[in-house]
DNA sequence: TTATCATATGAATAACTGTTCATATATTAT
DNA sequence: ATAATATATGAACAGTTATTCATATGATAA
């Protein structure tokens, strides 16, 4: 019987029993903790910050985020879908033209506390 | 003289100039925007994410940290040196053991808002 | 000194990602 | 109908990245 279990892929002892079993207990669920990193992978890309700041200003169709990053069309339309994917982005089609929009509120916070971090 | 640099990368055309104009006063310098896409970069990582909720909790050495997360010690210090590099983690040593802490107030709160879109 | 342990690091590899290009779809204009 | 416009999308390519493996460093123990 292995008890050990824990320690198989690591080439060292334990040395804080302890604090390793109370950080254990404080991690949250690995479905959350996969779901929070997907989401700042999304963050983690300078075209899709700079698309969802534009679209902190107001609703915007592909082309102009395209003009206003002086980008193309098909690179915006591939990062819009990652977007929306990530429910971040919501649309609404006005016959060819389709405008995007924020759909979440919590971007502007955690991009604020990203630039407290960035500019200190 | 071309007064429409702005959209020779984009091949459609400006459809709402001033929607435009608006976003691009509203954007952030290319700097800001730059290090920000490379922190959220740094936060799009379980491995780095659940490294820093372990270190939520208390410092801890990096042989800790390999066996809580049941991964190899060389995988974690990698890791370590990048978060070291974004001044999110700091260590001290003591004899032949580094321990690592958190090095910024901002995480949490930004890990926190990230969960409530996760979880919305 | 020699051995052992904790950590760091360079190279290699496999997997992933963002953009481009070509093209498809769908809507409006002629 | 046909043409033009706005957007979407699949494939390909180049660049990036996380882990592994082997090994190096540095500190303690024997």
């Amino acid at each position: 019987m292995d008890h050990k279990g824990e320690v198989e892929r690591c080439n060292c002892n334990i040395i804080h029993e302890d604090i390793v079993r109370e950080a254990k207990q404080n991690m949250p669920a690995e479905e959350n903790l996969f779901e929070l990193a997907e989401l700042f992978k999304v963050f983690g890309d300078t075209t899709r910050v700079k698309i969802l700041y534009a679209l902190f200003s107001s609703e915007m169709c592909v082309c102009d985020i395209a003009a206003l990053l002086g980008m193309t069309q098909s690179a915006i339309s591939h990062q819009l879908r990652i977007l929306k994917q990530s429910r971040l982005v919501k649309y609404r089609k006005d016959g060819k033209i389709v405008y995007y929009a924020l759909n979440d509120d919590h971007i502007k916070q955690i991009f604020d506390q990203g630039l407290s971090h960035v500019n200190e």
